[in-house]
RNA sequence: CGGGGUGUAGCGUAGCCCGGUUAUCGCGCCGCGUUUGGGACGCGGAGGUCGCAGGUUCGAAUCCUGCCACCCCGACCA
């Protein structure tokens, strides 16, 4: 891990600062760790949520819309993901103010206007989904229900991080209901594979996949898959989770359906989500020392047009120049943004463009058309090349291809090196301390687990699918069936 | 909620220990002119409840008390 890492993760804040701010809250608000999406920041969102929805409608999945509050009474119908979630609910308990007669000009709740049950602004929508499935489903004919729903949750944890945790934040949640476990299982495998493939092919993050300890397991869940990405100060990221939850739910609201033999059996379920988080995981794995890194497939706009120019007349030129490669680069889907103003000389144009990390910039003066050229500088490398005006298509058509490709390298490669394989406990203690995912045997037992998380921070990412392979437990030397990765995590 | 640190203009800061003119500097912002191929330059200008409240004092950004917020470390977590 070299000493520049460690200080760029320090400053991950000043890449967010192109996509968030934190919320400016009233002073003296208790309310805090929201934050504001900057409309560049949203962008990189509704790209996120435009290819997700495709995959999800593609496997058969559907969107629909639940309530923000649950009553409480459903909120502690499932005991464990009740007792998971208590902890870090925001309650409302009024619906009404009235002026302060003390305070005049100010407001304060009205104590008439108590609610009869209080309602928890939703940490996570099992409660009030699996309430209404109960309405909705009586026979294995009215299964699976393959739903998915994009909403903003609240969790008021104790420490907030801008993306990582943030008090509010926006994210999907798909909810299923099967007639049998196998398929309730295939669905959360399912869906795991899809967030991986998107992870990695889209976002150009690599990524681990396996599934969570039992301690690490998403309360109510009988099981929890993941996928695990490596940042770039050698912690772990939680990319995506997705559940499967058993007959938990459905037993605790008493959701059952007619089997195809006259039977009757609780439903099977999961849920899954990936949330706003994921824009974390794309600055802190990808970003440089000169701001944000954006693979093509992500970015806002994939090219940035920097005209250089003194007066309107030589704008003018330019853009006839460019006017018909523009054109046909837009027609092959390719996002091009033109930035003509005048208030800002070119050198500022080129370090903002750094900094949101587009992916490719063209220049443009009359250099260039008195030579019949362009200069094309790609964000990922930092390099610069001055092409034919008549290759300017061709050339953009293979480099957004090539750097979506390149990131994913770059991170990978990233990840091999930082992931180290050990048999001994002191040797762990090392590598985990300098970061990075470690590859150790482990008996299995939830003590071994903690001991480790109490001596060195480190938890199980993940217990990854394939890979058998005899071993003893760094800690307690018994046997062990399998290498899970241990790492610091976020 | 426990331990540590910080709070001065939109951002980053000096001043605080050792109280004393009109609160420092840089970036950014506004105006005019010259500029424009990697964050342009000159001149002029605007912008401050010094986190909040109280106390000590002739006098508080500076000392004391309380509160609030933020950051880091624990516990918790997508």
């Amino acid at each position: 891990m070299s000493k520049k890492l460690t200080k760029r993760s320090e400053d991950y804040s000043k890449w967010y600062n192109e996509l968030v701010v934190k919320a400016d809250l009233a002073e003296n608000s208790s309310v805090r760790g929201c934050m504001v999406i900057k409309p560049y920041g949203y962008a990189i969102w509704e790209k996120i949520q435009k290819e997700l929805d495709s995959k999800f409608k593609e496997t058969g999945h559907y969107n629909a819309y639940f309530p923000l509050f649950v009553p409480k009474s459903l909120f502690e119908a499932e005991e464990k993901n009740a007792k998971g979630f208590a902890k870090e609910c925001a309650i409302v308990t009024h619906y009404r103010l009235k002026n302060d007669e003390d305070n005049p000009g100010k407001l304060k709740v009205d104590e008439n206007s108590k609610l009869e049950e209080e309602l928890i602004v939703r940490p996570t929508s099992e409660a009030i989904i699996w309430r209404t499935y109960k309405n909705w489903i009586q026979s294995y004919r009215d299964l699976p229900i393959l739903m998915n729903q994009w909403a903003n949750v609240v969790r008021w944890e104790m420490r907030t991080r801008l993306f990582l945790r943030t008090a509010e934040f926006l994210w999907q949640e798909g909810h299923t209901a099967h007639s049998t476990k196998d398929e309730a299982i295939s669905e959360a495998r399912l869906i795991n594979d899809l967030y991986a493939n998107f992870v990695t092919n889209f976002m150009a993050i690599p990524v681990i996949q396996g599934t969570k300890s039992e301690s690490e397991r998403f309360a109510g869940a009988e099981e929890t898959y993941c996928i695990e990405a490596l940042m770039q100060d050698g912690k772990a990221l939680q990319a995506g989770t997705s559940h499967f939850l058993g007959q938990n739910f459905a037993k605790a609201f008493d959701v059952k359906f007619a089997t195809k033999d006259g039977g009757l059996d609780h439903v099977w379920a999961t849920s899954w989500g990936v949330s706003t988080r994921l824009m974390g995981a794309l600055i802190m794995t990808h970003g440089d020392d000169n701001g944000l890194v954006l693979p093509p497939k992500l970015a806002p706009f994939q090219v940035v047009v920097v005209p250089i120019f003194k007066s309107d007349k030589d704008l003018s030129k330019i853009k006839s120049y460019l006017n018909d490669k523009i054109e046909v680069l837009k027609s092959m889907n390719i996002s091009v943004k033109f930035d003509d103003r005048n208030t800002h000389s070119p050198g500022f144009k080129f370090n903002e463009y750094d900094l949101k990390g587009v992916p490719i910039r063209i220049a443009v003066g009359s250099r260039d058309i008195e030579n019949k050229t362009i200069e094309i500088f790609r964000r990922d490398t930092s390099t610069k090349n001055i092409v034919s005006i008549e290759k300017l298509v061709e050339e953009i058509d293979s480099l957004i291809v090539d750097i979506q490709k390149n990131l994913h390298e770059k991170a990978l490669k990233f990840r091999k090196e930082n992931t180290f394989v050990t048999d001994d406990y002191e040797e762990f203690k090392k590598m985990i301390s300098s970061g990075g995912f470690v590859l150790a045997h482990w008996d299995g037992s939830l003590d071994t687990e903690e001991k480790i998380k109490k001596e060195t921070k480190a938890t199980i990412r993940c217990i990854p699918e394939e890979n058998s392979e005899e071993g003893k437990c760094i800690v307690s030397g018994k046997k062990s069936t399998k290498r899970v990765v241990f790492a610091k995590a976020y």
